[in-house]
DNA sequence: CAATTGGCATACGACACGTATGTGAATAGG
DNA sequence: CCTATTCACATACGTGTCGTATGCCAATTG
């Protein structure tokens, strides 16, 4: 007994996710065979059947996980910021960076809401949304964006267009001159929220 | 011969994008069996793989019907706005009406994207956002919107937000009270379009 | 040391898709 | 007017994928 069980028990959990990961990163989960993949992991799908339900489940885990990456890195990169709306503004746009990776745009903006309906109504895998709501609420306290505002819509449809900036920006031909124009966009949308002097 | 051949050739057409059309917007793509619904409509997949290549083909076809008819809604309504922004905010807004109804969300907004790939590089199906993007063109040159804007990158951010809004209400509990929301939240962020005075 | 749990593999059946092939009716040509 | 050809659509088949039912072996428990 050189591992105890429980850590081989993760272990093959998180061999699981990862490859699952991989492949619906790559080929999308429609086009990921089970069977592949838990080969790829050194595994089948007895293993995975065993640890997550189906194929949806397995898709769930995986979300929840890139979920809680992102959610470490926007507030990673936001906390730098000086004043209370340019750290927001750091979050959206941190946002769409990563929005732009392949792997995140295709498991959480496309493949994710396909098969798993309304992001909004995922447990485990709304870490992000929450953060911005967070500081929405507070810049309506601090008199920086207007009053009349219900926060948590407010940040989704703030998510929505950003999605749509990082789909922009990863699809164009020259992504460095889509980027500025898909960026500036976005900003002069959020200056919608503030108050007016 | 009472019908032309021409004509009985289209009907075919006409009747399978119907049957795919509700399959499609009721249990979603994924789900529906083309065995099943070319049968509801009278026919087999033979006729399918015929004149539609496959069931993508097929999408294709159902997106192309429903996006020129939410382009014709979205004009009829707007067009009896009395100024041109008004006429912009009101084209946003009945497009996010249109968005409530479960088969325009999840085909256009959900199954679309994920098959298809990004509803930016459709062909055949663009008529909204280029209404819009004229509208903004307009509109930057009446001196209404800030001048250095992409229009038809404005566009599509504005489409993702009517998209996130449009789920919001939809999925909601009290679907009025959310509505009010995330309509309100909407033209708050448009009105960081407008050039201050 | 015996019993039991449970992690994971194997085996099986049911669809669903795509292709290859067949058929009958409408058109075209002589 | 009759034959040949086209072509819209159906039928038949093979393949791959999913979900379940079952079996096995190692690790825990008493």
């Amino acid at each position: 007994m050189h591992k105890p069980r429980k850590e081989m028990i993760a272990e093959t959990r998180a061999k699981l996710i990862a490859a699952a990961r991989h492949a619906f990163g790559t080929v999308g989960y429609a086009e990921a065979s089970m069977d592949d993949f838990t080969a790829s992991a050194g595994l089948t799908r007895g293993a995975l059947y065993h640890h997550f339900g189906d194929k949806k489940g397995l898709l769930q885990a995986v979300i929840a996980e890139i979920d809680g990456e992102m959610a470490l890195r926007v507030n990673e990169v936001a906390s730098k910021a000086r004043t209370r709306w340019q750290h927001f503004v750091d979050e959206c746009t941190t946002y769409i960076e990563m929005a732009l990776e392949p792997e995140i745009q295709r498991i959480m903006f496309r493949d994710g809401p396909a098969v798993l309906g309304d992001p909004a109504h995922w447990q485990n895998a709304n870490a992000c949304v929450a953060s911005m709501t967070d500081h929405l609420t507070a810049l309506q306290e601090d008199g920086v964006v207007v009053a009349d505002l219900d926060p948590e819509t407010a940040a989704r449809l703030i998510n929505g267009a950003s999605s749509q900036a990082a789909q922009r920006i990863a699809n164009s031909k020259d992504p460095e001159a889509t980027s500025k124009k898909a960026i500036a966009a976005f900003k002069q949308l959020l200056e919608g929220l503030r108050r007016k002097p």
